[in-house]
DNA sequence: GTGAAAGCGCTAACAC
DNA sequence: GTGTTAGCGCTTTCAC
């Protein structure tokens, strides 16, 4: 393995060229004015060597690094994973470079390390892609006087904090609320743990649902899961038990659903016939489960990219010396996906046409 | 928002503290030589200011960021994200941070440009875990000249290029195996995109295993995927029209041998009685399907580490002026989950037994 | 149009 | 033990 013992650096792209560093930088920076003859001998050596611009040198001048700052939980999950990609994305056609930190135990995670890493770095801004789970927004406060903007994903919205959200309270009032038009009266929840904000508020929309049509909402139908299909598995075991004429069930994520639809098999249910279930997430897999899945479809991807607008837009104006920008609250409403869990079959076709 | 207007220097530090910022230096570089009182007096006045020192400032001294460059493909996928997710694992505890770029069309990224934004931010080093698909290795030759060490993942091996993979072919081989030692004797395989190397690693694998046990291998048998479960479903669709001897399918991942469960629900065929259906992943779901999917899991998480420590040997070596170290091709052994796709549960205890 | 000088924040090398 | 000087690679003044 030959590898160049050093980097190419201005120096000598402007020795070669027998210019000064100064019109090296001029021509890189495609500035005006530079005589043509000189631009062009210069865009030769460079091109001959090889030469890049260090934007480490570059960032120290201009005090910016087009750099953001990512700390994210979970990419192995859907949500997660698609929602990094939106990020990605759209960092990456405004030209920001990503820094990625993945936290592993998002309730207790050392906040403090991880920005003063970031800080370290430079970047221009930070979006905390971690779920609020428990007590693990309590430096939320701190944010506004942190030296560069910060966007929440994920987060209960709070005054003068900027946040990117789907509206988990009202896919859980969609989803609840198609259970009942479908003639359901005994719906049970499965739910996240409750230690999550988006849990709880998926919750609340089960809830508010119930409270519209008038139906009882008893601590009876309700079971904490912690999204994995074996607890969604374990979660409707327990709902049958306790609830006889239970006729529908809503479960928070994908994954417990598609554990309730096992239990459901094992216990000798129909579904939907005699017992529907709504998920939430719309996986890829959900549309090929037996009977496929109707379930609260999310764009995390454009989630993410709206999230990079908004701090993009926060860091020009922190650079423009702007004090004043309010920190918006972004709400992305998710959407409703008619599967078969719900609507047997033959029904399908009279649901679509009314 | 009041934001602090400039960040704190090592400077403003030392005026503080009535030292030279030298001595600030030795302070936060936690040198011995430098006296207790003193110590304590920087480090108050660090605490009280918040300072944190500059990596930018620290990267252009040293000629070293701390930082991975990670070109990746897929993170809403599977295998993709574990991958990601321990790379970052990795990196982390040995104290480099991650820039991360992802590229959506695999096949013709532009590697140039990625490679030159990744070199202007003066990554330590590169890990490609972009899958080798078509042509999109052509320039694999030119990675020794790279100023940088680099570590491919998901590659064909090539003599002089780091390399970490699963291994495929053998993961294929203990799928079709396993269903021979079912006493299956039609088994058809549904591939993934026939342009990814990995896909035809695991037809590799499928072919050497029937050969062992002096089946045939007939193109007949063979139906191309595109690793979706839509395409699983037709795959298996087309097999059945043409051999309605089958008796057995390889879907080369899980979310294939879905759809495939899905065709054969449809189909009237019992699984595993009348079709054994192998996957390849282990996706947390395949453990919940209807039936059960017995398939190959593939440890991402772990092949991620190891490319990280691998590059890390490299990066280290290269730093020292080891010219001579020689890289090293990774390889890891998939396993084989046996569940209920292919041994009726009845069989189950007996297989486990012997 | 082009170059010289200064400096971004930090550390290495040397002096005291 | 501590300070001074120089310089990493680049851009920003400000001359000429």
């Amino acid at each position: 393995m030959n590898r160049p013992i050093r980097r190419v650096t201005i120096k000598q792209v402007a020795e070669e060229a027998g210019v000064s560093t100064q019109t090296v930088s001029r021509v890189i920076n495609e500035r005006p004015d530079v005589a043509p003859e000189t631009r062009q001998r210069v865009k030769e050596v460079i091109a001959r060597l090889g030469y890049q611009p260090s934007s480490v040198a570059r960032s120290l001048i201009q005090g910016r690094t087009r750099t953001l700052g990512v700390v994210g939980y979970g990419v192995e999950y859907f949500g997660p994973s698609r929602n990094l990609s939106g990020i990605e994305q759209q960092a990456s056609e405004m030209g920001y470079a990503l820094i990625l930190d993945l936290v592993r135990r998002p309730e207790q995670s050392n906040v403090e390390h991880i920005l003063r890493e970031m800080l370290a770095r430079h970047v221009d801004g930070i979006i905390w892609a971690v779920p609020e789970i428990g007590g693990n927004r309590e430096w939320v406060t701190q944010a506004p006087q942190l030296p560069v903007p910060l966007i929440f994903l994920s987060t209960q919205p709070r005054p003068g904090i900027a946040i990117a959200n789907v509206d988990n309270r009202s896919g859980g009032r969609m989803a609840t609320r198609h259970l009942i038009e479908q003639g359901r009266r005994n719906i049970g929840i499965i739910t996240g743990p409750l230690s999550w904000w988006e849990a709880r508020q998926r919750q609340c929309g089960w809830q508010d649902a119930l409270e519209n049509a008038g139906l009882p909402v008893s601590e009876e139908f309700v079971v904490e899961g912690d999204w994995s299909a074996a607890s969604g598995e374990q979660g409707l075991r327990m709902l049958l038990e306790r609830c006889s004429r239970l006729d529908a069930v809503f479960a928070s994520n994908d994954q417990m659903a598609l554990g309730a639809l096992q239990a459901a098999r094992r216990a000798g249910l129909r579904v939907p016939e005699d017992l529907a279930i709504v998920g939430f997430d719309d996986i890829p897999e959900a549309a090929y489960f037996c009977p496929p899945l109707t379930t609260i479809r999310q764009d995390m991807v454009e989630l993410g990219r709206l999230a990079v607008r908004e701090l993009s837009r926060m860091i020009e104006a922190s650079l423009e010396g702007q004090t004043t920008i309010e920190p918006r609250a972004i709400l992305l409403r998710p959407q409703l996906i008619v599967r078969e869990s719900t609507v047997p079959q033959g029904n399908r076709t009279y649901l679509f046409r009314r």
